[in-house]
DNA sequence: TGCATCAATCTTGCATACAAGCCTTGTATG
DNA sequence: CATACAAGGCTTGTATGCAAGATTGATGCA
């Protein structure tokens, strides 16, 4: 029997793990028929995500994961930037636990970082601002962190971030050693630089292409020197309907 | 027509209002009947507002609006702290309609300081953050804050805060006063000590008493010399039913 | 061929019906 | 007098049905 607090959850833990792609459609029938439930918790969940501003619906239209634009994106950035420096700078001390489950954490991620499973790294670099969060005290933000997590993470697929995985994991060993001395000045200035590095990462020039897909899909055999004008962008495209190559997203929700 | 946006921002607007005390029932039968709609609009609603924080819902039993409990309250003060604070910090140049805005706001909390209408006063008085926010180029932030304010507006509810207004909107004059002489550092420092004094001023000793209402109303006659038993404490009262003295709560959303 | 119109289909929006659980209260019993 | 227990009402939880709008694809026409 599910709920629709699972499903929403299913839902984030997709976005994180980067196999729900923006504006990728959200049905509510095929959730239902994924989940094997009535529209009605599929609605539910979509409505509660809708509120964290991990989906948005159009009008009889549909569900669809958020495209956030350029100026959403700085705010997300911006936003996070404040929160997570703004939690370490007011920390007073740290609970011995917590550095545990913080070097547990890092272990997870340098372990993934060995693996080849994307989606987990992905998961776990995010999780860990959550984490430390969390470690620091305050549920409440650490909350709001994950829904900024997810629209960051959502952010980075949109504009094709070049972010380094080794370099993320790296930055977050660093942060976690400045507090574990009590050097919080430190660690605040670590997560500032490794925030604004991720988002420098990203290609905002290259504002998303919602049919990269399927151009690449369908781009001709290429011949020597020639430029292929299927490869230039559309001339006009109004709130183009999300390209879902063969609803495959499913998969992703398992 | 009423939409669940509608119904969703009334209830969150009573709140920040103080026409909304926290644990009051909101029942969805209620609500429909008083907004002339179905019961799924009235439930999304309450659904979307539980995911930000403003009600719960316990199992068949009903929706209520939150009793931030007081490690609730701490985290919801830290966190406006961290937010609002951050925000200041990390502004480099303020808009020159923003200044309008904020000076229009501060007349309007000042106007309200004048009348007698407390709810007026302390909607403003919570609304100067989220128009501060605004104004300070993130709307992100500013939804958040919106959610906080209206979180840490039921904690002073729930907790009795003995908060004085004239003061609040003195201290809303100088940060702005500080961030138009372009002195961030000084806004800063005052919204901090701003935020702990509102956070000082509950009583955070006196754990709410669910059964005031009740206790006062059925108070017997005062006689002279005698120490009523019946203002005595209830023996021991495990969860009990929210005294909403008479359902009187309908009104406080028209 | 190019373009406008229109029917078919699919999607969400909303209301309603019914099921299931909790709370209250009335009653009996030690 | 206190406790145990059962019935009934009230509230939410979930599914389903139907309406309305949007998109698509077909058709007719210039």
């Amino acid at each position: 029997m599910v709920s629709s607090t699972d499903i929403a959850q299913r839902i984030i833990e997709a976005v994180l793990a980067q196999r729900l792609a923006p504006g990728t459609r959200l049905g509510e029938q095929s959730l239902s028929l994924l989940f094997d439930c009535s529209r009605t918790l599929v609605r539910e969940a979509l409505v509660r995500l809708a509120a964290r501003g991990i989906v948005t619906v159009s009008s009889r239209r549909g569900w669809y994961v958020v495209q956030p634009s350029h100026d959403e994106a700085r705010e997300a950035f911006e936003a996070r930037r404040v929160i997570e420096t703004g939690l370490i700078r007011s920390t007073r001390q740290v609970d011995k636990d917590a550095f545990k489950r913080l070097r547990q954490h890092l272990r997870q991620e340098q372990a993934a970082l060995k693996g080849d499973d994307i989606g987990q790294r992905s998961y776990l670099l995010g999780d860990f601002h959550v984490c430390l969060a969390e470690c620091l005290g305050n549920q409440l933000l650490a909350d709001t962190l994950r829904d900024f997590t997810a629209r960051t993470t959502l952010i980075a697929m949109l504009y094709q971030s070049s972010h380094d995985a080794v370099q993320s994991c790296q930055d977050h060993v660093d942060i976690v050693a400045a507090l574990e001395r009590g050097d919080t000045d430190t660690a605040e200035r670590l997560m500032e630089a490794h925030i604004g590095q991720v988002q420098a990462a990203l290609r905002l020039g290259t504002p998303s292409d919602p049919l990269a897909d399927l151009r690449q899909a369908l781009a001709p055999v290429r011949e020597a020197g020639t430029t292929s004008i299927a490869t230039a962008k559309p001339r006009n495209v109004k709130r183009p309907r999300s390209p879902a190559p063969g609803d495959t997203y499913l998969g992703a929700l398992l």
